[in-house]
DNA sequence: ACAAAAATCATCCTAAAGTATGACCGAAAT
DNA sequence: ATTTCGGTCATACTTTAGGATGATTTTTGT
């Protein structure tokens, strides 16, 4: 019922609105009868009473104008489906195509010897590759090389 | 001469209107004298013109309203700024919270006498802790459970 | 209040990692 | 043809990491 109210409120002031004007416009033509030299002052009222009018239903009956905004939602994808290595930052480094290799095995949590036996080479190479890798990239260990890694994106 | 005219269109349209307004009101009272029984016409040629006026006015005068549509935009980040750690996987691991830390900090290539001096604590306490992490995490050495702890979003 | 878990530290020992240095070889560049 | 560079390997040594074990102190859950 009050919801109802509610719902109607803008029909419902509407038409008390048009009851009272109505009303007002009755006395007015009362007055204009009784003084017949009124008609300036009556016509004012009209105009004023109908610009009002106007302005309230120009202002209801248009169509609101459009303005869409465009937020950018930041969607973080949290692995590397598209790993591509970044030259430039490898280049800067100067490791060799071995020493990469060495490196990427290095990631994966692969002991020196284990590194040795994958390649084919002697504990004592991957030592020096992994030396090598280190003097390069100005580190000390071989976590903060592949952290260093990681982080230029050089190894997925 | 033409620009000018172009400028002030809305003016000199306004002015005219208005002109003509004036001639059509002095047109209806004479009318109205004319015919005394004439009043219902001219008060609904007055009204249709002022709420004529006043929706004009209402149209001109207002600031257009504007219905503001929010459409969102997704954006694809490749790396993961938000880091959010897989808690279902920690939980697996059953990591206590100082053995997390200590992780972390290997994580970022720090030495265990490095971790040591940064948690204030010894470096055999650290050693225990590393040792509790690998055998939790089932893996042999640090680069492991540092790749392993990537790879399983327990770490950023 | 009490037991369980977590955190701390120690010692002894082994394994792995890292440093320094020198040497050899082959391919590519000059 | 000679130099340069990358890759290989070795020896000797130091440092760091890791394993095994035991003990003490906090913290925490019931």
């Amino acid at each position: 019922m009050i919801k109802l109210l509610i719902k109607n409120k803008l029909i419902i002031l509407y038409g008390v609105s048009l009851a009272l004007l109505i009303f007002l416009l009755k006395w007015l033509e009362w007055r204009f009868l009784i003084m017949d030299h009124a008609v300036e002052i009556y016509i004012g009222f009209i105009a004023i009473i109908f610009t009002s009018l106007g302005v309230w239903l120009a202002l209801k009956l248009t169509t609101p104008k459009v303005e869409t905004i465009i937020v950018e939602k930041k969607i973080f994808i949290n692995q590397e489906p598209d790993f591509t290595i970044n030259q430039s930052e490898s280049d800067k480094l100067g490791l060799s195509k071995r020493e990469l290799e060495v490196l990427q095995l290095m990631a994966q949590g692969l002991s020196n010897q284990e590194i040795a036996s994958r390649l084919y080479v002697s504990l004592n190479t991957i030592k020096t590759h992994s030396s090598r890798i280190f003097e390069k990239m100005s580190v000390k260990r071989r976590t903060q090389a592949v952290e260093l890694a990681k982080r230029l994106q050089i190894i997925p």
